[in-house]
RNA sequence: CGCGGGAUGGAGCAGCCAGGUAGCUCGUCAGGCUCAUAACCUGAAGGUCGUUAGUUCAAAUCUAACUCCCGCAACCA
């Protein structure tokens, strides 16, 4: 069992063969975000990204390039490499299925189901699309007007018969039903859950997990005909990556099972049937949650590449700034539920949020505090109703926000920060201290250092969602890099500390024209 | 009758499970402040809570029917 203090999260892998988009940008990001508030937090966090680069369409591309399906992988995954620099994501491990701790594990997987009796050989039939790398049902399908069936997603299918091996995923429809019953936050949010089950209640068939039509996969152990096929390869990465099959190394005692595999909509299934089946199957724990959050639409639109309005992550990031992008992705959408993204949307958000209430709150406190307090952190005096009234909010937010963050609540966390910023800058208007600065200084004094506190205490909790900006402002009220955990949200501001001059950190969107 | 979710002021949402003055954010209008990134604060206007019927002293909230939208329905971010 993983200790304690401990916490696993995965990003699904990606397929190298699509190019990174804001789906892949969106899981990875929330990912990240739970990683660094629990590492803030105090516990071990091992978070898991990586690319899955197996199967046909790899082999194909690669084969259309002239290249062998390796060197292929080696570039195109390379893009999922960037994204995440670019994106400023904190992983700790990035894992490809070709490598050779994969392998081994997968196999290893493998015949622990064999040993179990839960794979067999077996065989099946069925009209086949290759770009699609899926089966169709022939009443799915329609004739073109050279006889050939086509798939509807506009796909060309042929017939093909192939043996495979099965996994008996028909033995344990009524097994995972209980497991669910007996772990009723396994899948979140609720009517992904309802969903699973309900599909699990109409009854599963069996899995066939192998292909022997093309080479480009993990090698199914003593039988060379046959190459492992997709999900039983692409799941078990979450394994191999914490050491598995050496079920003794450090990191497999300490971080399995999981806490979190985050991943989209599109793949609950997977996560949330047969993963689990292969897990009890092999009897090995099983993860704690599997969270499936929604799509993004573009202006009101779906996003198909058809359409050419499928939105890039990194242009994204170049206009609006990272930060600023990632707190509109989570700010703007409950999550777990679909969510549009529109430029207006996004402007909104980073002017009147970050600029007007988070931004200018530093801004208009420190800039008094650099003015009026000889450019240092002021001394207080004792302080009043109002001051501890609002120190004791920003005291209840960490809480609040575990609270939040531990359902993947973002957007409710998110909201309950900014809810004290609110607070905070009425507060300033209540007090008024530049009116003090003559008839009181010593309560303005107080008041600017119950400020200079308050945004301490914000830009730490902050720091998951927005790690650059946050950075910034806690640079500037010179707190130095051990300070910045949640431990140390207690601790009040050292008074006597000589200030940089405040600058702005979160900038206001001015609308080019064009765009 | 396949399963599930949803329809609330201009926009996006909360409230519904445990019926009893309809709340939040943005936008609009008016005022205040002047520390600050034309930012901040206060107030106002604006809704017969999808339709119809029912239960009840009382329904956005419960029941029934209906209309519309959206997911899922076997191997696809």
């Amino acid at each position: 069992m993983g200790a304690n203090n401990s916490y696993y999260i995965t990003t699904p892998i990606y397929y190298v063969n699509d190019k990174p988009h804001i789906g892949h940008a969106y899981t990875t990001l929330a990912c990240d975000v739970m990683a660094r508030f629990k590492r803030l937090d105090g516990y071990d966090v091992h978070f898991l990204t990586g690319t899955d680069e197996h199967g046909q369409k790899v082999e194909k591309a690669a084969a259309a390039k002239g290249i062998n399906p390796q060197k292929f992988t080696d570039d195109v995954s390379q893009n999922f490499r960037d994204l995440a620099d670019k994106m400023g994501l904190s992983h700790d491990d990035f894992i490809r299925t070709t490598e050779n701790r994969h392998k081994k594990s997968v196999q290893a997987l493998w015949q622990r189901l064999l040993d179990a009796g839960d794979i067999y050989l077996g065989s099946y039939a069925g009209w086949y699309a290759i770009r699609d790398e899926a089966f169709y049902a022939e009443s799915e399908l329609t004739k073109n007007s050279d006889g050939k069936f086509i798939a509807p997603s506009g796909a060309e299918t042929e017939w093909v018969e192939e043996e495979s091996y099965f996994f008996k995923l028909s033995a344990w429809g009524d097994k995972l039903l209980k497991f669910y019953d007996d772990n009723p936050d396994f899948i979140m949010p609720k009517t992904r859950r309802n969903e699973v089950i309900s599909f699990v209640k109409g009854g599963l068939r069996d899995l066939s997990i192998s292909r022997t039509t093309f080479n480009w996969g993990v090698d199914v152990p003593n039988d060379e005909k046959h190459i492992m096929y997709v999900w039983l390869d692409a799941l078990t990465n979450y394994l191999t990556a914490v050491g598995f099959p050496n079920e003794n190394s450090d990191l497999y005692k300490k971080f399995w099972p999981a806490d979190l595999h985050m991943v989209g909509k599109d793949i609950i299934r997977f996560h949330g049937v047969y993963w689990p089946a292969f897990l009890l199957a092999a009897n090995l724990p099983t993860p704690k949650r599997v969270f499936a959050h929604g799509w993004w639409t573009n202006e009101g639109q779906k996003i198909s590449k058809s359409l050419g309005n499928v939105i890039d992550p990194l242009e994204l990031i170049h206009t609006y700034g990272l930060d600023q992008t990632r707190y509109f992705l989570l700010r703007e959408v409950p999550f777990g539920k679909d969510g549009d993204f529109s430029r207006k949307a996004m402007a909104q958000r980073m002017n009147s949020e970050l600029a007007n209430d988070f931004g200018n709150l530093c801004q208009r406190s420190l800039s008094m505090v650099f003015k009026n307090c000889d450019e240092k952190i002021p001394t207080p005096a004792a302080f009043n109703d109002d001051d501890n009234k609002l120190l004791n909010d920003c005291q209840q937010l960490l809480p609040i926000l575990r609270g939040h963050l531990d359902v993947q609540a973002f957007h409710k966390g998110l909201e309950s920060i900014w809810k004290v910023i609110g607070a905070a800058n009425r507060y300033v208007d209540a007090q008024a201290p530049w009116g003090l600065k003559k008839t009181n200084p010593e309560r303005m004094t107080t008041v600017l250092y119950v400020l200079s506190d308050i945004i301490r205490q914000l830009a730490i909790l902050t720091q998951p969602f927005m790690p650059i900006s946050c950075g910034k402002i806690l640079d500037q009220l010179e707190i130095s890099a051990d300070d910045r955990d949640f431990k140390n949200l207690s601790n009040s501001i050292t008074s006597g500390i000589s200030l940089t001059k405040p600058q702005g950190v979160f900038p206001r969107f001015i609308e080019d024209n064009q765009e």
